[in-house]
DNA sequence: GCCTTAAGCTAATCACGTTAGCTTTGGTGG
DNA sequence: CCACCAAAGCTAACGTGATTAGCTTAAGGC
């Protein structure tokens, strides 16, 4: 057999790349086979499909994240592990957007897809970090959600241009860590009345 | 002149309710002509091109939410207001992602782009609705972005089906308005020490 | 040094957005 | 009442990008 110059990782790799500077929605087939040098149809011999390598793309994107997420968080606790665990996913959104705009679009295929654990591991990154805070036990997926919620939103804005520029971004993101921080160290919210 | 069956606004509402439905980025010219009742070229006589009409249903949804915001808010404030803003966004946001899509990725074409004013017609009621609790003034900008990226990112979380079904995603967007209403409360991230 | 098999190529197909140019239609001025 | 004309629709055609079919080639195992 000829020499595996490609493999579908390799071309994943290209295409997670190319989807970093270009875009997510700018992927296309063509675009990608020039990158590595040969004719369009020949990607077909590494990926099943444009759908395909999107999913591979967002699989190595999620993966990616756990990986950076977890050494953040490595060695750290409470308020130090949730600031350092922000700061990595916010780093990594704005050095890999087109993996992440992947990873979020991706659904899962099937009970056996990859992208499953790799998300899990994201999961269990931050159920981790959250547990060097005081909660009680069903507030933890209330508490895990919410932070999902912000730090994607953010990231997600950010990335889209969607604030002003008259205003310091990284100074809001401090904001916003030291605020979800309080919160939590407060015992979150326990005795709301706002629950409808 | 022929009667005007359609026209730009009454397209532009079809295509709205037919990405509602079929999710934005399967809108397609095909789709809505047929829906329409007519051929797709037609559909050239009443916008100019597909990114055209995405950008009107962004303006329409933009608008949408600012009303639907405004009424929500109209007459509350403090926790109360905060509650009933956040609850009508996110209903906003159920009923019409795909409208809701396009807002997010929607970018201003020029200075006088209606979805300039229509976007901060959305602002100015957070901004109303930060104001009553007593913040200081320095920190309002990172409050409202802080708030419109836990809602953003909560609300597009769940549309994508990103949160698992085995806890109440209703009890956790109260829990979420019942944090940050508490957090707001207290004053905001006044003394932390957690800033890079 | 053959022979299989994978990697790449060219040619062709399909789907979709878009443009060009023709046809119809209905409101309006005479 | 009628001729007119601009808007609204249609068919035909083109361009691009994804995908498939089938051919060609080259490298590794025997």
């Amino acid at each position: 057999m000829p020499k595996a110059r490609l493999t579908p990782a390799s071309v994943t790799e290209a295409a997670a790349a190319l989807v970093d500077e270009v875009g997510f929605d700018n992927l296309s087939m063509g675009l990608l086979a020039e990158r590595l040098g040969i004719k369009t149809p020949s990607l077909y011999k590494h990926v099943a499909s444009q759908a395909d390598l999107a999913h591979r793309i967002a699989i190595l994107g999620m993966t990616q994240a756990g990986d950076v997420l977890r050494d953040a968080i490595q060695g750290r606790s409470g308020s130090a592990a949730l600031a350092a665990g922000a700061q990595a996913m916010r780093t990594f959104v704005r050095e890999h957007p087109g993996r992440y705009a992947a990873s979020n679009a991706a659904r899962p295929t099937g009970p056996d897809d990859p992208f499953i654990p790799a998300s899990e591991r994201v999961l269990a990154s931050w159920a981790a970090m959250l547990g060097g805070y005081d909660l009680d036990p069903g507030q933890v997926i209330h508490a895990m959600r919410t932070l999902r919620s912000v730090l994607h939103g953010f990231a997600t804005l950010e990335v889209a241009g969607g604030f002003q520029i008259d205003a310091s971004v990284d100074e809001s993101f401090d904001w916003l860590v030291s605020f979800i921080d309080q919160g939590l160290r407060a015992g979150a919210a326990g005795g709301s009345d706002l629950a409808s």
